[in-house]
RNA sequence: GCGGACGUGGCGAAACUGGUAUACGCAAGGCACUUAAAAUGCCUCACCUUCGGGUAUGCGGGUUCGACCCCCGCCGUCCGCACCA
């Protein structure tokens, strides 16, 4: 990696050091990536996910940014108006956390991170429109974050509530569900704490149902993404039934509820002969009502709530239990009473916060009823089992099967005895409800966004003793920020920015108090692609222009934004159409999640991380320490990080082997989906590639006709064949591109240079002179696989396009048309198989018929032979596909 | 526990809708050019073979004229969710 790749002088090489920022600074000066609203042409919008302000970016986070590019640059030749914008989402905890580490001032931190690398990803050339550039802690960002929020206020899509949340003790801050992972902050990694607090949320279970239902229309989506988010939001249809107490069982007057009864929910109201008990919520209000008058349940309760929320602690923590002395009435059998339990495993924010057991179809229900010697009865025989036979032991039996032990339901298959007991529940009624209702439930909740942190979008909120939460009045926005705070205490300095914080009410006047909660960060994500449309500072958030350019074409960002950012975005976008703010409801039509670039680790003998520049390779698995020769540990390769030290810096690329080297070893090899690993070897590879194709289109240019040259009427065999071999990297190319598989696109052009350096080595060997014909298709195989390579290698075509003397830049050039002539054969070699083997070829005129074609295959000697006299059983003959003789 | 994906040479991989398995590259070996090296170009590169052919896409079955591809059952690896009634 320390070598110098680039050539010191000569003509002979292609000098990419000298090259690259000359054709980056002819594209900055022309503007020619600044892109207008008003453009005629289809358009197209291409953008990747943007980046977090972090520091400096290394190799790996380019794989996307070039990605999205290739297909920004094909598109921008196929005749399209493409959009393709970069922002910052800048706010966040890194900033802060910088500021209590290292005294800098958050927004100082952020900008400068920014300027830095912005010219990192200037850097590798991409096709960005810089105008459109955003940061998201910029006021003239979030001011209409402020007027969004106002917006859903308006609209009861934002709502406050006095909620139990995700506290993390480390960060001091708020928490989403989706920011829980394992019962672990997803950036501290801190066990997360319970607390209750007033929280800001947005009513994103509004939209469970459209967001479930509209991912069937996300065709160009992934499957797993889809998956992902179908399981999230997580609908189950069932049943609520209501359970009236027994007589002489009732809790006291002061505790029941006005109706008498536990609502329950469940998604089995087939198994409801087979219940053995209720279960309460330790949350549930009924629960509530009788620990304060019993000490024993209050205390059982507050067991609860201790123990940790990790996988391992739920998945080993024990079924509790603590019967209340309750009973209730089982609704389809008068005649038998259901204790009523308080357990450790019921939640109260899904359903109604109680269930009822069935032990023999449920494992937990199971594991409780063992426990507290609740009978076990099952009522749901699995197929093809002997009833008598069949018992349950350790194992809830929860599939399929037929209905025993259950009244009228018994010999009913599992579908129809739910909708069975459904229909007679609904029958029912206590008092003047009907025992039984039909119930959707949605795993997915409402998005608490508020976050006790000073680096975020300031929530435009005033609280007021008389007037209770105010929306800031618009002509006061925005609710910017102030610069002059402290991070030498814990918690949020808003908190004690008193001349911030302290306001008079925008309603009566009296003093009253900003909202000093930020919003969470996925906020800002959003909605940054609808921003992205206008471009009009004015209107940050424009209708028309989400209209024109929206939705994204191609999304193209990393996996672990399958759940969060994707769906806050599809709600977002949903929820702005609700408040009459756009007209679309799906954001992003394609998305394409990228694999990561992996990198080997390397450790010195005393156990520390090394860079890859202080390595030198010995060969696989085996290397030494650059500076003194001492033995170096390779380990596999891992996702690059600052950290393990596996990291490769864009510049040092772009110096040693030039940033189009750096692109097209990223578009190689390896499926655009999944991990990439960066080597030496690879990156050496490409260097010599981009050489070759340098050198091949310089000797075309050289032997090849003149620009413009008028085609000859005929063509010998070698320029026919590399006259088709261009037209159809052409085609291939484009259509590799359109499916985004850049690793079989970059193949193909491998394919190609094969094939035009046989031509190149033909015409420089001719003792006569290069004959027209070939001349011609040098000319035009140099010119069209300058435009293949484009969208990859930019500034090696910009390059070449200029050895070949072309008017214009290859960024603006349009993509070459393929001759269909060219692309057709007039004989085709179809392969013969034999009993389903391929033993031999045969060629044949293109239109042969069938018949034609087994004549021709049974005088086959190999066909012959294979026969040995017999007559074949059959001949299957699919047309200018291939022939198998069954023997 | 529930859900999903993947498994092809020494390595990264290709194979379009069931139709020539291993394209293309990396690594390795050989040759040419060169005083030499680098660079470059060319050749070889799944296994067995009596040179006819035979065997191979994780393993075992099935469907089909034909299966990396579809179906059933295993094994392995990775990912997501997780007390959701």
């Amino acid at each position: 990696m320390t070598e110098d790749r680039s050539p010191e002088r000569g003509s002979d090489r292609y000098n990419a050091r000298e090259a690259e920022p000359r054709w980056q600074k002819v594209w900055r000066e022309r503007g020619i990536f600044r892109t207008r609203n008003d453009d005629p042409r289809p358009k197209f919008f291409v953008m990747e996910m943007f980046p977090y302000p972090s520091g400096r970016i290394h190799i790996g986070h380019g794989r996307n940014y070039v990605m999205g590019d290739v297909l920004a640059r094909y598109k921008r030749m196929k005749g399209f108006n493409v959009l393709h914008p970069m922002g910052w989402d800048a706010f966040g905890l890194p900033a802060e956390n910088a500021a209590i580490e290292r005294g800098i001032h958050p927004k100082a931190w952020t900008y400068e991170n920014i300027a830095s690398m912005r010219e990192q990803l200037q850097l590798l050339g991409l096709s960005l429109d810089w105008n459109r550039e955003i940061a998201t802690c910029d006021p003239s960002y979030y001011v209409e974050q402020q007027r969004i929020f106002l917006d859903f206020l308006e609209h009861g899509l934002a709502y406050r509530k006095e909620s139990e949340v995700n506290w993390d003790p480390v960060d001091n801050t708020v928490l989403a569900n989706e920011q829980v992972i394992d019962g672990r902050g997803w950036r501290s990694g801190a066990v997360v704490e319970r607390r209750k607090l007033a929280q800001w949320f947005l009513r994103i279970t509004d939209f469970s149902q459209q967001l479930l239902d509209a991912l069937d229309t996300l065709e160009r989506w992934p499957d797993k993404v889809r998956l992902m988010q179908r399981n999230w939001i997580g609908r189950s249809e069932g049943l609520e039934v209501l359970f009236e107490f027994a007589r002489g069982f009732a809790p006291e007057a002061d505790a029941v509820p006005a109706d008498k009864t536990v609502k329950v929910y469940t998604t089995r109201p087939d198994t409801l002969f087979g219940a053995a008990f209720l279960a309460l919520s330790p949350d549930h209000p009924l629960t509530r009502a009788l620990a304060a008058k019993s000490p024993k349940l209050a205390a059982f309760v507050a067991d609860c709530k201790t123990g940790g929320t990790s996988a391992e602690a739920i998945e080993t923590q024990e079924k509790k239990g603590f019967d209340t002395g309750l009973k209730v009435v089982h609704p389809l059998d008068p005649a038998r009473t259901l204790p009523v339990y308080v357990a450790n495993f019921v939640l109260m924010d899904y359903g109604t916060g109680a269930i009822f057991g069935c032990p023999a179809h449920d494992q937990r229900d199971l594991d409780f009823a063992r426990k507290y010697k609740l009978p076990v009865v099952p009522v749901v025989l699995p197929p093809d089992t002997d009833p008598g036979a069949f018992a349950i032991d350790d194992v809830a039996y929860d599939g399929d099967g037929t209905l025993i032990n259950s009244g009228f339901l018994d010999g009913l298959a599992v579908p129809e005895a739910k909708e069975a007991v459904t229909r007679r529940l609904e029958r029912f009624h206590v008092g003047d409800a009907p025992q039984g209702t039909r119930r959707v439930n949605f795993r997915l909740r409402d998005w608490g966004i508020s976050r006790q942190r000073y680096w975020g979008c300031p929530i435009p909120v005033i609280h007021c003793e008389s007037c209770g939460p105010v929306g800031v009045p618009r002509d006061q926005l925005p609710v910017a920020l102030p610069d002059d705070v402290t991070f030498d205490r814990p918690g949020n300095p808003l908190d004690r920015a008193k001349a911030w914080r302290d306001v008079p009410c925008p309603k009566c006047g009296k003093p009253a108090r900003r909202e000093t909660d930020t919003m969470d960060t996925f906020v800002d994500s959003s909605w940054y692609f609808l921003r992205y449309a206008s471009d009009n500072p004015d209107k940050p958030l424009d209708k028309d222009a989400v209209a024109h350019w929206l939705p994204v074409d191609q999304y193209i960002g990393g996996i672990e934004h399958a759940i969060l950012h994707l769906l806050y975005s599809r709600f977002f976008t949903r929820a702005l159409k609700a408040c009459g703010r756009v007209d679309v409801e799906e954001p992003f039509a394609g998305l394409f999640t990228q694999g990561m670039i992996v990198h080997e680790t390397y450790k010195d003998q005393d156990g520390r991380w090394l860079f890859p520049e202080e390595v030198k390779l010995l060969g696989p698995g085996r290397a030494e320490k650059l500076a003194d020769g001492s033995p170096v540990t390779v380990s596999p390769p891992e996702k690059m990080s600052k950290s393990k030290r596996n990291v490769v810096a864009p510049e040092v690329v772009a110096d040693t082997y030039g940033v189009d080297c750096a692109r097209w070893f990223m578009l190689s090899d390896t499926p655009p989906e999944r991990d990439s690993e960066w080597t030496q070897g690879g990156i050496e590879g490409a260097w010599r590639f981009v050489q070759r194709i340098w050198r091949l289109v310089h000797e075309a240019a050289e032997l090849g006709a003149a620009q413009g040259a008028p085609a000859p009427d005929a063509f010998g065999e070698t320029a026919l064949a590399l006259r088709r071999a261009a037209h159809g990297l052409v085609a291939t190319v484009a259509d590799d591109v359109e499916r985004l598989r850049f690793n079989v696109a970059v193949a193909h052009v491998h394919e190609f240079a094969n094939v035009f350096g046989a031509a190149v080595a033909a015409a420089r060997g001719s003792r006569d002179g290069v004959t027209p014909d070939l001349a011609f298709a040098l000319r035009e195989a140099a010119e069209m696989v300058t435009a293949a390579v484009g969208p990859m290698v930019p500034h090696l075509a910009e390059e070449c396009r200029a050895a070949l003397g072309l008017e214009g830049l290859a960024a603006e050039a349009a993509w070459p048309l393929a001759d269909p002539e060219l692309l057709r054969r007039d004989t085709i070699t179809l392969p013969i198989q034999i009993n389903g083997k391929k033993r031999d070829d045969i060629v044949v005129p293109r239109e042969a018929t069938p018949a034609e074609v087994e004549a021709a295959v049974l005088k086959l000697e190999s066909v012959r032979r294979a026969l040995d006299g017999r007559a074949p059983k059959r001949i299957i003959v699919v047309p200018q596909r291939i022939v198998n003789v069954v023997a």
